[in-house]
DNA sequence: CTGGATATTTCACGTTGTCAAGCAAATGGG
DNA sequence: CCCATTTGCTTGACAACGTGAAATATCCAG
């Protein structure tokens, strides 16, 4: 009754998980360029786009909010990020990056070597066809 | 001195981290309707294709031979996976898949479900169209 | 045979994750 | 208005994963 997967379809989902796998590699590496933990890091990534109640950090990570308290005590330890009351709600706490926060988020961003190395030898086009497919793939149509 | 790096291989980067991040949930999800970590479920896909020693666990993993110890323990404990010695060096220890362990892994494979879903959205032209983006990335050209 | 390298394990430790319990603050129905 | 419920966060206990250092057993070269 499982329909058999064609050998196309497998050997893509082989080749994501290899890609998957070698960005791990690469995200923690550059991660830990700066001390930083790949849970720490993507929490970062988050709060420099703009600060979030702790619920909030949980969903997009898909985890549960107790978790998300000790994430945030280490970074908050180190200055990257601080706990701030929310104006209209006293039980929310807004997690904020600070500036150090950012600054250490967007180095990392710029070390991530995977955007050079394996995309570097795909051309143009083929990068254009990519960001479609992985569009379609995600169900970001226009 | 940093290469801006251009927004069309900047989106793609981003694009390339939601389906890591989609395939983690899945992968992690099909592991856990097994009771199986997705460490673990890693260990036993590599040992459903062949007994290895530990270090070479460690060396596939990219992680430390110490922490192979515990993953394959605790498998060991489920009768999924046992030690074997190796004939020709008694230092070496076979971990191998038991006939349950291989059983497991192909039930928990067919069940990832990222091979339908994202997939199925796309034909089989971009299908292959994407097979081969992604060979060349990993730089696996024939 | 001896000394050095290799394979595995054990231990101590830190981070990430879960779940259950608890506290504070918001909210809605009577 | 008031109480019961819900919501947001933290705490504590626990397990898996990961590292690094030290211990043990075995191999191998000289």
């Amino acid at each position: 009754m499982t329909p058999r997967i064609d050998p196309l379809t497998r050997e893509v989902v082989d080749l994501i998980g290899s890609v998957v796998f070698r960005y791990h590699e690469e995200y923690d590496a550059a991660a830990g360029k700066h001390q930083l933990t790949g849970a720490q890091a993507r929490v970062l990534g988050l709060l420099s786009l703009e600060p979030m109640p702790m619920r909030r950090i949980a969903e997009q990570l898909k985890c549960e909010p107790s978790n998300v308290t000790g994430i945030i005590d280490r970074l908050e330890i180190r200055g990257l990020v601080e706990r701030r009351p929310d104006a209209a709600d006293r039980r929310i706490k807004l997690a904020a990056a600070t500036a150090a926060g950012k600054e250490t988020y967007e180095r990392l961003r710029s070390s991530l070597d995977f955007a050079r190395e394996p995309l570097a030898r795909l051309s143009t086009d083929e990068r254009t066809a990519l960001r479609d497919i992985l569009r379609r793939m995600l169900g970001l149509e226009t």
